[in-house]
DNA sequence: CGATTGACGTACG
DNA sequence: TCGTACGCCAATC
């Protein structure tokens, strides 16, 4: 009765938060949400997690989530692959070959920002 | 309940 | 410097 809804808990709705978190314009490395959230070497567990993204209720900007390259790793997962380049340059993200230009420094740590 | 997978990362050769 | 192997944690089958 009280539970009207679902709370899901999982790690998903984590990561999902903090991808929503991400500023427009910047990008972040699974890696470091991996960190903010604890799993800390697990960054595996964080794109899993974005996987999910897509069946989150609420719109997670996975395409402002990249590997420890800044490369579009999980591009492949939009709906179309172009579509992530195109949502990053469209955000003002300059993306050639599927590789981020200034990763460094459009990247957004929520380590460093949100506990700033 | 056990085995496999996965949008990564680091270490080693 | 580049390529390959392993580890890590959680979810899914």
């Amino acid at each position: 009765m009280a539970r009207e809804k679902k709370k899901e808990d999982s790690f998903f709705d984590l990561v999902h938060e903090v991808a929503r978190l991400i500023p427009r314009g910047r990008v972040t490395s699974y890696g470091a949400i991996a960190k903010y959230l604890g799993t800390g070497k697990s960054a595996r567990v964080v794109g899993y997690a974005m996987n999910a993204a897509h069946t989150s209720k609420f719109r997670v900007p996975a395409h402002r989530v990249l590997n420890r390259n800044g490369l579009l790793t999980g591009k492949h997962h939009f709906g179309s692959p172009d579509e992530m380049q195109k949502l990053l340059e469209k955000e003002g993200v300059k993306v050639i070959k599927d590789q981020v230009q200034d990763f460094k420094e459009i990247f957004w740590d929520p380590n460093t920002e949100l506990d700033l």
